[in-house]
DNA sequence: CCAGATTTTGGTAGTGAATACCATATGGCA
DNA sequence: TGCCATATGGTATTCACTACCAAAATCTGG
């Protein structure tokens, strides 16, 4: 690695880090990009060219667990499927508990600021749109169209259950484990303690 | 109703149509508020005193559904669990395809415009809180942690539900119905057709 | 029908995010 | 050291969105 991108690290970690200590410090609304730009001491020119948008100077570290998880499941197509679904999302929460006040950041500007929450959703979205392609590639199945719906369906539970030990997490400080609450989680999937519908219908 | 209500909604509905045309037409992006406003022959404050933003102007339809729903749940206490969960599911199903072509515009402009699938992902997350405060109070339990806890999964999955039923329903447009995908779905999820990880943990 | 209270409207000015472009700086490399 | 690629900073511009105010339209009581 050369010194250019030796650089570009430092100033992209730098201009990120400025940012994230104005935003807890003024909020995401009251802090203009410029004022980010000046304490990084860099133009906004540069600021954008790092950072698309305002959003995602907050963001990053999120995106990073998600697609990232992502990309290590489709890395190991030697794992089969509930082992593997099961590694993605405590992946992802491993990596979230490691760094618990820059999730909570993150959960207080969403909550906050409806363009956090938006882009946050986004990046969900994203990720269960990468993992529902993962999936289709190994779930077994002769019609494609039903391979396809079972995997948006498994992806969009993986999905779920992070959200929801995830939030649970933030919401009680230092009480709670993400590991144990989404093992939990998947008891109540499949143990049946979901208020599903009896399928007593009969459905197509 | 005064006239005043009456012109208002004429309004409101004449703003949403023209903006609608517009973005069909050339686009989200290519379409900027004043020209919407002088389609309309209105000013553009009178615009923004009616959507706040951009995006409502398109989602408005959605978050009628979807909130809607959830407000028809609510006022119905005699329901019990599973049953009314399943026709939260389906009522929000039945009214989506009932308007294919504004289900269909909406899904084309969420992905081919980031903000569009942003606010759209911002509405579908206020659905889940309210349909989670709603499920926590007709579940029973002992412990609020755990019954908030089955409540939020419960509520992501509903949700979850229909955007993959509406997903595939959007791309398969003619040939499937929605409403025998959605028991699908809930017989997938009841059956174990879903790879979660089996529950051979001892979770906490 | 009319005068006053209230609401709706349109216009103006301004903020700030985001883009396009260009001249300049700086690091990498022969 | 000198050439090339790239990163940088600045400027100008578009556009979403807000705050504010004066004028027009609507409702209400006489």
């Amino acid at each position: 690695m050369g010194l250019r991108e030796l650089k570009r690290e430092r100033t992209r970690r730098l201009i990120a880090d400025k940012a994230f200590e104005l935003f807890t410090d003024h909020g995401f609304g009251r802090t203009t990009v410029e004022q980010i730009a000046a304490a990084a001491e860099v133009g906004p020119s540069t600021l954008y060219r790092y950072f698309p948008t305002k959003e995602t100077l907050v963001l990053e570290f999120v995106e990073d667990c998600l697609l990232g998880a992502v990309a290590w499941f489709r890395e190991q197509p030697e794992v089969d499927l509930p082992d593997g679904l099961q590694s993605v999302i405590e992946r992802v929460l491993e990596q979230l508990e490691s760094n618990p006040d820059r999730v909570r950041a993150v959960f207080d500007l969403a909550a906050q600021t409806a363009s956090v929450s938006a882009h946050l959703n986004e990046m969900i979205w994203r990720f269960r749109n990468e993992l529902t392609d993962e999936l289709v590639r190994r779930l077994p199945g002769d019609d494609p169209q039903s391979v396809e719906f079972t995997a948006a369906l498994s992806a969009g539970i993986a999905m779920n259950i992070i959200e929801t030990v995830v939030r649970l997490w933030v919401e009680n400080p230092g009480t709670t484990e993400v590991k144990p609450l989404a093992r939990r989680a998947m008891k109540l999937l499949r143990g049946g303690g979901i208020p599903l519908p009896a399928v007593n219908v009969s459905g197509s």
